[in-house]
DNA sequence: CTGTTAGCGCCTTCAA
DNA sequence: TTGAAGGCGCTAACAG
């Protein structure tokens, strides 16, 4: 192969011989410091510069001023709709000031997890929004002390020194099982993947409260737990998780009138298995599930869920992340809840 | 406020101290490099790095190295599954090299998209993978030339020296009205977003194709467009821009027996508005659409869609910028194409 | 107003 | 096998 001749970027040495000034001026020049400068420096520099295809070099900058511009944004998949909004609410925020994302998908694995706090801790990251896997808030913490400013997203680590914005999943589950009990169900199955993750104990928490306060005794038969696989539908764990729930729920033959699904996508796999097999969505059984996600009015019936304000959530953790970078406020372990809202489509209805 | 103590980080410096060794020394006990080092020593810096909680500077690092871990992904949106499911594809192969994604939305502004390839530069980024939103291969070519590798994802950009992963949009579309016309159809609409991104363009073209060759005029009343907007469906515009469409389809009373939409999203607002208006999928009308969203064999009726390999095309941009970037192999303008597949589902049916 | 200069933290020759 | 030292490109303190 031919040699390749290593492209050499401009520096701001070679704009100061370009412009016969000094690299002290070139840099006030490029910079929008209000130091003073003559403006016909100014112009020549910025000259000068353009001719060059000067640009500064990032490395440099951050190594200079001790700080980046970058916003680390960890979570455990990007396949789950939710983190899509999310991030667009993230974006929305940090884009218009000027920051950067980095995208950090720990596949849930705790220690990808911690690998990269590591490296946005190197990094000198601004900061970092994190929807985390980890079971202990110690990590976390250790981080936080270091001056890692941290947001946690969409769990709640009890005992995290930093800013936690979440939904109250358990009075989201509460909210569910309340409405399916005003329209008269009584045997309310549950169908989920499994569940890992505190948000998911919690919304499972919350329909047996529930239950239990109707002094309807929870029922481990009810439970329908749909592994993650794409044995169903290829292209989408928690599509195929509700799918297999829904086997397991016709197999069965569970005589609920009524299924809580975790997410709306699991819903979705829960509804088209039932339908295939010519159960009818609301007529037969009622489904309920939770987030909300954009096609959920767009689906056939239209999905009765709990709204999940992801990109609100987003968009706050950005902005709570924004002011403590710039107020230097931290260590302030402020717990937001964001409230449930349920959206009362047609895929309930009376028994 | 109480003053903030500014946390300084250990350097390469402090470690040498503590260990009481070279920062050479620790530089290289902590570098995998095979350059040779006792094993005592090497121990010793390992453990007062350990003890001091070190972590290198990767500012410094990138400075010294002129080189960084990042890979740049410019898209234009965040909202489209498409690109979520390409993130999905990019990041399962670059995060297994110990690279680092940094997402850039454009929001399908060109002068973004612009700024963002300048900041890449900045950063002297290993690689870019873009989803361009511009019309002339200008700036990236310029780009390229400085040295940023590039891989065009999801657009066809005349005259760009970079690798150009896409399908060929315009045979997807003929796919689509063929499938269609072996159906019996002869009165076939269209409905999409806006023709502003070239693939959409591409897609109306081969449709348009297909009919002629088979003797139908191209009718301008059968191009449904709707808005980018949230009118229908507050949280995804696409959704909404479909119900748009089909809104006008039902207002001007049109008589097509089947609606080619230009993706998943758009047919899935459409197909929930004709229902709305008592109009049966796909016993009064056919649809059919592109790029097989997970959700779209689940959706009802199952959607009869073109795959658009999204994940494949996210994981072959990846990998061929992987490939550039280690065989620094560059300028190569190769044109790949991904080929269409036909999912046939319930949402068309003959006439 | 403009220039000189000293590092930021790290890696990597070169010398020992 | 280890250490000393220069410099990557930039900014900010200090001189002029």
């Amino acid at each position: 192969m031919e040699k390749k001749k290593k492209i050499k970027r401009p520096t701001i040495r070679d704009v100061a011989l370009h412009a016969n000034v000094s690299t002290a001026t070139v840099s006030r020049a490029l910079s929008q410091s209000s130091y003073p400068i003559s403006d016909e420096l100014r112009e020549r520099v910025l000259l000068s510069a353009k001719t060059l295809g000067y640009a500064p070099n990032a490395a440099a900058q951050m190594l200079r001023k001790q700080t980046s511009q970058e916003i680390g944004l960890i979570i455990p998949s990007i396949s789950n709709p939710f983190y899509l909004q999310a991030i667009n609410g993230i974006d929305s925020v940090i884009s218009s000031s000027g920051q950067i994302l980095v995208l950090l998908n720990t596949q849930h694995d705790v220690q990808r997890e911690r690998e990269f706090l590591a490296i946005l801790q190197s990094r000198n990251a601004l900061g970092a929004i994190v929807s985390s896997v980890d079971t202990s808030p110690r990590t976390i913490n250790q981080y936080v002390r270091r001056g890692l400013k941290t947001v946690l997203l969409d769990q709640h680590l009890n005992g995290a020194n930093c800013t936690m914005i979440s939904t109250d999943m358990r009075s989201n589950g509460r909210l569910a099982v309340r409405h399916l009990l005003e329209l008269g169900h009584r045997n309310i199955a549950f169908a989920t993947t499994p569940l890992s993750r505190w948000t998911r104990q919690e919304i499972y928490s919350g329909y047996c409260e529930t239950l239990e306060d109707e002094g309807i005794a929870p029922n481990q038969d009810l439970l329908f737990i749909g592994e993650a696989n794409t044995q169903y539908y290829p292209n989408d764990v928690e599509l195929s998780a509700g799918a297999m729930a829904a086997e397991h729920f016709i197999e069965r033959r569970c005589e609920a009138t009524a299924i809580v699904c975790i997410n709306d996508m699991v819903a979705f796999g829960v509804i088209s298995t039932l339908k295939r097999h010519g159960i009818r969505v609301p007529e037969d059984i009622s489904i309920i599930a939770f987030d909300d996600i954009p096609l959920a009015g767009a689906y056939c019936p239209p999905l009765t869920t709990i709204r999940y304000p992801a990109e609100q959530m987003g968009r706050l953790a950005a902005m709570m992340l924004t002011d403590s970078i710039s107020n230097n406020t931290g260590f302030d372990a402020l717990g937001i809840q964001l409230l449930p809202e349920l959206m009362i489509r047609q895929s309930t209805a009376p028994v």
